[in-house]
DNA sequence: AAGGCGGGGCA
DNA sequence: TGCCCAGCCTT
């Protein structure tokens, strides 16, 4: 054993203390008992077919807060568009986030690009097997290692996520917040402990599967699990206690005005976002933020109302005007009135569009826009990336303008 | 340690 | 509606 790895046992040790480990003979059973469900009961998905590192570092990534369901038909797509490391590595990046769109936390793939190629150039394009060297790749942090190390490379590895915190604080009653990061550690000590040595993927992915169906966040049911008769806190009825987790906060409401500018050729004036922050790098209509947009819509017989601070209807158009000529350099004729309100809720904010259409008319006042901006015909939007504000504001236009 | 970062499914 | 989900990066 080397000095490092006995420094983590000692620190874990004390981590421990205070939760009472299993004696060898019950953690043997625990084994056994886990692993004989998930032989009959694991769920047969797609990333479960071989033990390929690139598979199920794929599976991986897209499956970080979000539901197997979701996944499976974009990682198959994924794989056949991108079947190799290699191929990973030299995709354009405008083809991946296509590839992307509607998984949410797109900086999950510029990453895993980013990573592909640190795997080229310094791993000889195979996936190292030392966890140390896995971590260091973009965008794979504590739990991801510790998958692919254990799915892939058959290493006693924990990966501890959502469901190990939860399944493990049911299992021996664990106080401590799972909404901590800092906690995460504990969890980890525990799972090095009962980890099985010689079917560590498996032993893993039998948590995933059983925080996923049985030892699930809500309807919970205990008495229903194949491994109840070592659950502390069913044994003890307290099992609705656990896991403690503190909450999060509310998302911020955000107001805009979205602009949809149709030209003379009939094409749509769509803006790159920038190559940071939210929605980094994919396309929408202009959207200009409007403090003076602080209702939410109401619709009454038909009719939009509230969208506007009433008196302000005015001055919302005259801004919307006035930063479409500065930034976008087109002088649209615009409806006076929105058409309607797109909602949006992302994990930290809450957008409110309201939604305007206008036309520009003569040819040359098209001719300037930013570099950042295009003119699109509509049989072309597939070949730009639409987040979900994007293809709501589009949906909802085609209904009103685009029927009979 | 806390906050940014998507989107959909569910009661 | 609010909560949940096979988290990671930046500050």
């Amino acid at each position: 054993m080397t000095e490092i790895e006995s420094k983590i046992d000692e620190k874990e040790q004390k981590i421990l203390h205070g939760i009472p480990m299993w004696p060898q003979e019950k953690i043997n059973r625990f084994r056994e008992t886990l692993l004989s469900w998930y032989d009959i009961e694991k769920r047969d998905l797609p990333w479960r077919k071989n033990n390929d590192p690139y598979r199920i570092w794929v599976s991986e990534i897209m499956l970080q807060q979000t539901r197997v369901d979701t996944v499976i038909p974009y990682y198959l797509n994924f794989m056949n568009n991108f079947p190799t490391i290699e191929a990973l590595a030299n995709a354009h990046e405008d083809v991946l986030l296509k590839a992307w769109e509607g998984l949410g936390y797109y900086s999950r793939v510029r990453n895993m690009q980013k990573a592909a190629q640190q795997i080229m150039e310094d791993y000889d394009g195979e996936m190292p097997k030392d966890p140390k060297e896995i971590s260091k790749l973009k965008g794979i942090g504590p739990y991801t290692t510790g998958a692919i190390a254990s799915m892939a490379f058959g290493l006693p590895e924990p990966a501890v996520d959502g469901n190990v915190m939860r399944v493990l604080s049911r299992l021996f009653e664990i106080d401590a917040d799972i909404a901590k990061p800092g906690n995460r550690k504990i969890f980890e000590a525990i799972m090095r402990e009962l980890i099985d040595p010689y079917k560590p993927g498996d032993f893993n992915q039998a948590f995933m599967d059983l925080g996923s169906s049985i030892c699930t966040p809500k309807n919970y049911h205990p008495e229903l699990s194949p491994v109840k008769e070592f659950n502390q806190s069913y044994q003890n009825g307290t099992w609705d206690k656990y896991p403690v987790k503190s909450k999060k906060k509310k998302a911020k409401p955000v107001y805009y005005v979205g602009a949809i500018i149709k030209n003379a050729e009939g094409a749509f004036l769509l803006e790159k976002r920038p190559e940071n922050g939210l929605l980094a790098n994919m396309w929408t209509f202009p959207l200009i933020e409007e403090e003076s947009v602080t209702h939410e819509a109401e619709i009454k017989k038909g009719t939009l109302t509230g969208v506007t601070d009433e008196n302000k209807t005015e001055q919302v158009i005259k801004n919307v005007m006035a930063e479409l000529e500065a930034k976008y350099a087109v002088k649209p004729t615009l409806m006076e009135q929105p058409f309607d309100e797109v909602q949006h809720i992302f994990s930290h904010l809450k957008w409110f569009v309201a939604v305007y259409y206008g036309q520009v008319v003569k040819e040359e006042e098209s001719m300037f826009i930013p570099e950042n901006c295009y003119w699109v015909h509509p049989s072309d939007f597939d070949h730009y990336t639409f987040p979900g504000p994007q293809t709501k504001m589009w949906q909802s236009y085609l209904s009103k303008f685009n029927h009979n």
